[in-house]
DNA sequence: TATGAATGAGTCTTCATTCAT
DNA sequence: AATGAATGAAGACTCATTCAT
């Protein structure tokens, strides 16, 4: 179900592969950030990699393989941090919890989140579905943990509003990423983390004005 | 104050330059959505406009500069539509106006909305500043109109919340089109909007279960 | 005998043909200058001869015409002021005049000089030998002086060296112009018309040392 | 101190470089000879070289360092044929001999010599110094031959003259490179060297014709 | 006559990919 | 396994020339 695309290598060596693909990838991430997929070459990547450009084709196929392994990469070291959440309480608590973690970690990892998000589009229709699929399993986890607080009680909510619920929780992660240049400057993480759980919590009717409440019951 | 970054064209016929112009970006954006910035031709732009690819050189200096003319086009266009908008009103009910106001034309204009979403990042460094003042000026309408709620007492916030929930709303409303993929089999642009205004009033306190209110006061 | 090679041009007016070529000319003269034949555009002589290409392509055929005219035009200004020179006197001292009068014009004209001289060799196969026969009739000026000396009675010399001198007083004149860059620190115009013709006029041995005289009488 | 303007390659093996070199550079020659610099194509000197456009690139950065490769590699081999000049024997005959000498590399190497001649001004301003440079060393080889007849009190000049003679002696040893056309018709080349050095010596006073003599005494 | 918009062949240059060593 | 020289298809851009107005 989970079946990876495999890239193929003309080197046999396992664990040599998983090395040189590191250094590969490593290399590749950095030049993506600098200057994007299509601007780097394949001899840059080989380069900051470490070894020659013949070499380099004896661990991918095509320029675009090493596009779908920093992808697929990324996701994963995102995911392998999201295992550190907990999905399974299924209270308000461990939801607000599980925001923050999710945000502190789209922080430390935006450089790598923001080439994913800008170079994604470049993958191949062939690869793409693989790199999507990890994306719905990290909003499903979001949608877990929601729907466990329903489960349990503590919401009242229908299946298309947890949903969307987790897809802005997950947008709004990227956000801090691919928003950058509008939000450092006006926000630390911290206080972005706080401000966004306060909102998606409160929303907009928690900051109404207590004096004119009555007006306002017509709201929906 | 507003100074556009012009792009230098050779002929001089000013109504004849916004034409071609048209015709080219008309031409631009469709393939640009189809294959992305790097991956379409400049010859393909030409054809796709109706001329040669001399003719296309007449009124543009680099290929980039047409990737400059389409972001700042669509820009225009969406900020044109935006007029629209009652900004001035300051009740929670003009608010919700807008933002469905904003959803609806940013599902019209899915397909320009991804292509500049997605491309902008290929501007030099020298367009992107050009580009990212709209993208600002847009955010401070939603701004703009939640002030105005402010001022009118229906809504108490600071400065930083203000600004947060636009940011949120505007990128709520760009996450239509470059989440189609997810969004689109699951809800209607009606449907969408109308959670969405849902999610942002109600927040997810809106959605506790009455039963549990108690245990939950310590929420921030 | 003399036929000029004709530029065809499509408009009738003659005195018209004539005015635009001299500005046409005037401005390709300062543009060859700058950066030469093959770096200026049609475009640019148009321009800077104020019209339109359009109308610039009514007074010639092709790009080569514009060079054709300038070296046509260069030397017939060349020798224009050459047929100030006394050439048929046939003394050393009306010689020397003469070589001091060409250099100062060569002097005054080296700029047209210069681009004649580096371009010339882009004229085609065609035009090429009407521009070579105007250099010979040049060169044919001072073997007409110097053959005069000669039936004078004033000098004893070949045919072959009277026109291999007339070649160098030629080449020398045009050599202030094409090394200026080596020359113009170091000499004047006025001391480099005296050395040359010190040169030209005593020879190599017009400076040996008297005490060593005899000793190189085997010289030739 | 003798700092040469290098040209980047991209093949590091230093001996194949060369080799590449030496076929582009051949095979550039011959076609500028033919068509001149402006007229030759990159892909034609690649093929006259013997390999594709893309090998060709990755022994030069752009075509304007094919020129200034060939400029560069003509004045070596002339240089390393002037090697062969006795510059410090300080006799009038040597200096003959010098002259002769050169003039005969000069006649070998006139296609060379010739495309130099007439391509050396399309350098950019960046490289053209370190050809000028070269010429200047040329010039300067036959400056010192002089100098030392002066020193052995064989010639009084100063060293004005001495500069003036030695940049004539230059320039009309290439004189019959860039002149064939007018020249070879008349002279071989042996006829020309004697000719030449005749004049040079003997000055026009040398063949001055006796019975005037007395005229003539105030000649300079 | 004058204009200048339109044309497209032609040019330089890049870069992913291969393959002999 | 590693190397890096060789390849050539492809792409951005230029510019002499034409022609309808």
């Amino acid at each position: 179900m989970n079946k990876k695309r495999t890239v193929h290598a003309s080197v046999k060596d396992e664990r040599l592969v998983n090395m040189r693909r590191d250094q590969m990838i490593r290399g590749a991430v950095s030049l993506f950030k600098e200057k994007g997929f299509h601007r780097t070459t394949t001899r840059e990547i080989a380069q900051a990699a470490g070894f020659s450009i013949g070499t380099l084709y004896e661990y991918i196929r095509s320029k675009e393989d090493i596009l779908y392994l920093v992808c697929d990469r990324i996701y994963d070291q995102v995911r392998a941090r999201l295992e550190g959440m907990d999905v399974e309480k299924g209270t308000l608590k461990s939801l607000k919890l599980g925001i923050a973690y999710y945000f502190n970690i789209m922080n430390e990892m935006q450089d790598e989140v923001l080439v994913m998000y800008q170079e994604a589009k470049s993958l191949s229709k062939d690869a793409l579905p693989y790199v999507l699929k990890k994306e719905v399993e990290m909003v499903g986890m979001f949608e877990t943990i929601i729907l466990k607080c329903v489960e349990n009680g503590e919401l009242v909510m229908e299946e298309k509003q947890i949903d969307l619920l987790a897809h802005n929780i997950f947008v709004q992660g990227q956000m801090w990423g691919f928003r950058r240049w509008a939000l450092k400057n006006k926000y630390t993480i911290d206080e972005y983390i706080q401000l966004q759980i306060d909102l998606l919590f409160s929303g907009i009717e928690g900051f109404q004005s207590q004096l004119k409440e009555g007006e306002l019951y017509e709201h929906s």
